[in-house]
Order: structure tokens, then C-alpha cells, then sequence
DNA sequence: AACAACTGACTGACTGGTCAGTTATAAGGA
DNA sequence: TCCTTATAACTGACCAGTCAGTCAGTTGTT
């Protein structure tokens, strides 16, 4: 029996929080561990309790980016409707969880940064384009077989809508004044599928 | 009179060449002066007669990065083509001076890192949207007032082409060995173009 | 001799990580 | 109810390594 109730995750939850914060501001390299505890109302000493080094936070961060919002749209892969549907479906989802997305874009990129030094970040980054690409590939083979959409390679479409996504949110952080995100993407998106039908 | 030669341009481009490759190698936080001035054959001492500070050659390099390749695309503009034809052709330049590109597509992501935090990457990342936008908005309308396109609102196509290339480029990094870059940008291109025709 | 170009040892500020010491709390005994 | 004790939780001064930037001295050309 501990004298004390065991307070481990709460403390990793507290500190991966403050992490969060301090890295989108000041970036993973000028960020310093007592900007981290500071902001997480710990000292110093504590956070290497909970966390062996910086690179340890950094790198549970890296693991929690992608495990969170996706678990909804997996619920797509035995959606009995028609592709288009289901294509809109997973637009719609895509852009209301942009919302809860978009304080963790500037840790996205800087991420991204790394991602050309540091083999776990290529490898965080390659499963989250294999996911992906499983989740929506079939979708779109789905609409082809069905004489929904053009023959095609259905892949590559994929890729496309997945382009269109990403680099929608690219260019709106270069001019966020000029791009309204939301309508954007379904703008985008809408094209596509224009260029998609049979 | 100087008793010798002016080396000074020559060495500028000298260290901005050792310090593109090495910054793409380690980044700018972990790249150290003492990196760049080996690579370029020079001690530290010398960077610093024709850099101020380590940040001024970073700074260097972030104008020296979109001022390279678009000279070529300003012939657009009066280019007397039907719209379709002359996104064809703005299209492979884009994806010929792609090549060129790719080393510096690290960088491009280093700095990415950093637009969150520094106003004057901002403004060269919106200086270059306002490039690319009065480049390619006009090409569309065109497009759209000869009977071309379908109607619609030229900036939001010219934002989804836009998108449509910078993601392409993101998802490529993300994977590089599954995705062809060249072939992706064309077919991506056409599959919008498909959507774009009257 | 004059001077531009260059060098690299040195300095001072900074920061990731450590650890000896402190604090707070639950359990047990009186 | 109060005291003692075990120990989990926490702290922050300190250490060792790092690196941007400096400058006294060297080199080489005219």
C-alpha cells in the first residue's frame, strides 16, 4: 500500500500538456525544460520523474499526434452508402476536427523539420499515410466499381484528396488572414469530386 | 584602391552554399558556425566578416528561397494561349523546376518551423502566396469569362491548385518512396482540370 | 611597408540533466 | 485525537558540456 495515491499519469497528462504549449510557441530546440515546468507549476527535477529527457516529450508528443481524432472515421470502411457519400462524410469530419487540430500545427511542422534527420519521425509520419490511404483507396475503388465515379487509378485519387487537405492547411498557415480554412477545404474538395464523377 | 581583388560576393555565396547544405543536414538550431565554416572551407572567423551573425545567414537564405525559379512563370501573364494550355504549361514548369527544388525542401520545412514564431518569415511566406495567387487568378478567370472553365470563383481554383502542388510535395515527404513526385503532380493536375472544364 | 583577408584559441552565457535534501500524506499506535 | 514513521513526491542549486561571437595575431599580395 503507497501512503500516497499514485499520480503518475496525471502528472504525464499535466506535463505533456505545458510540453505542448511551450514548443508552439517557442519550438522544440529553444524551448527550455524550465519554460516546461514553469508552465506545468512543477520544477524541474519533476519532470525528469515522469519523462527520461526532452527528447522523451518530444517524442510521446510525436506519439500522441496521430492517435487521436481518427478512431471516427474508421467507421467509414463498412459504411454501407455510396462513395460520394461517404466521401463527404469523411470531408465533413476531416474539417470539424481541423478545429481541435489547429493548435497542434505548429508542433505539426515542427516536426516536420525533423522529419529528414530522425527515422522515428519518418516512421510516425509513414504510418499515418498508410492509414490513410487504407481508409480512403477502397472508398474510391468503391465508386469506380460502382460506375459512381471514372475509371482510374484509385490511389492516385487518393492521394490528390489527401493533397488537397494537406496542402490546403499549408496555405493557410502561410496567409491565414487571406484563406478561410473551413471554406477552402470543402471549396477543394467540391472541385475534385466535380472532376471525379462518371 | 584595395591591394587585392573584391571577394566578397564570391565568399557570400560560398558560406550560403555550405550553410544551405548544412542546415538541410542538421537544421538551424543544431547546425554550428563552426559546421558551416568547414564545409565551406573557411574559419569561423571569416563568417563572421561577411555574416553579422548566425541568424543573418539564415535570414540570407529565406530571401534568396522563392526568388530563384519564377522569373520564368512571370511569362504567363502575356501569354496569349487559351487559359487550359497556359495551366498545362505553368504546370510543367512548376514540376521541371521541381528538381531543382528538392534540396531545399528541408529548408522549406525548417522555416516552416519557425512562422509560427517570426514575423519575418511570415511575410516572405504571404509574399509569396500573393505571387503565385496574382499569377494563377487571372489565368482562371480567363478561363472562366472564354467559356473555358465552369463559372465560379477563380481565387478559390487557383487555391485548390495551389494546394493540390504543395500537398503533393507534403505527402512526398511524408513518403517518398510510395509516392512518384512528378507523376503525382500531373496526374493530380488533370484529375482537377477534369473538374475545372466547362 | 601597408593593408585586406583570414585564423582559431578563447570567453561568457546558456541549459540539459543530476541528486542531496525537503515536504506532505497515509497508516498505525497510544 | 495526537504523535511517529515510512516513503512518495517534489525541489532547485549545481555541474559539465556546448557554442555563438570576439579579437590579437598571422598570412599573402601589391
Amino acid at each position: 500500500m503507497s501512503p500516497k495515491p499514485d499520480v503518475s499519469e496525471e502528472r504525464k497528462e499535466q506535463i505533456t500538456e505545458a510540453a505542448t504549449k511551450v514548443f508552439a510557441e517557442q519550438g522544440f530546440d529553444k524551448a527550455r525544460m524550465d519554460d516546461i515546468a514553469t508552465e506545468a507549476n512543477l520544477s524541474k527535477g519533476t519532470l525528469y520523474l515522469y519523462f527520461k529527457s526532452k527528447d522523451a516529450i518530444i517524442k510521446h508528443l510525436l506519439d500522441k499526434l496521430f492517435e487521436r481524432e481518427f478512431a471516427d472515421l474508421q467507421s467509414l470502411t463498412d459504411d454501407p452508402r455510396p462513395a460520394s457519400e461517404k466521401l463527404i462524410t469523411f470531408s465533413e469530419t476531416m474539417i470539424t476536427e481541423m478545429q481541435t487540430w489547429t493548435r497542434l500545427i505548429p508542433i505539426m511542422y515542427e516536426f516536420l523539420g525533423r522529419l529528414f534527420r530522425q527515422s522515428v519521425v519518418q516512421k510516425a509520419f509513414k504510418k499515418y499515410m498508410r492509414f490513410y490511404l487504407d481508409l480512403i483507396t477502397p472508398v474510391i475503388q468503391q465508386g469506380i466499381d460502382e460506375g459512381e465515379f471514372k475509371a482510374g487509378n484509385a490511389e492516385d485519387v487518393a492521394i490528390t484528396i489527401g493533397a488537397i487537405f494537406e496542402g490546403t492547411i499549408l496555405l493557410w498557415v502561410y496567409d491565414s488572414e487571406m484563406i478561410d480554412l473551413e471554406k477552402r477545404l470543402s471549396s477543394g474538395m467540391k472541385l475534385l469530386m466535380d472532376g471525379l464523377k462518371a
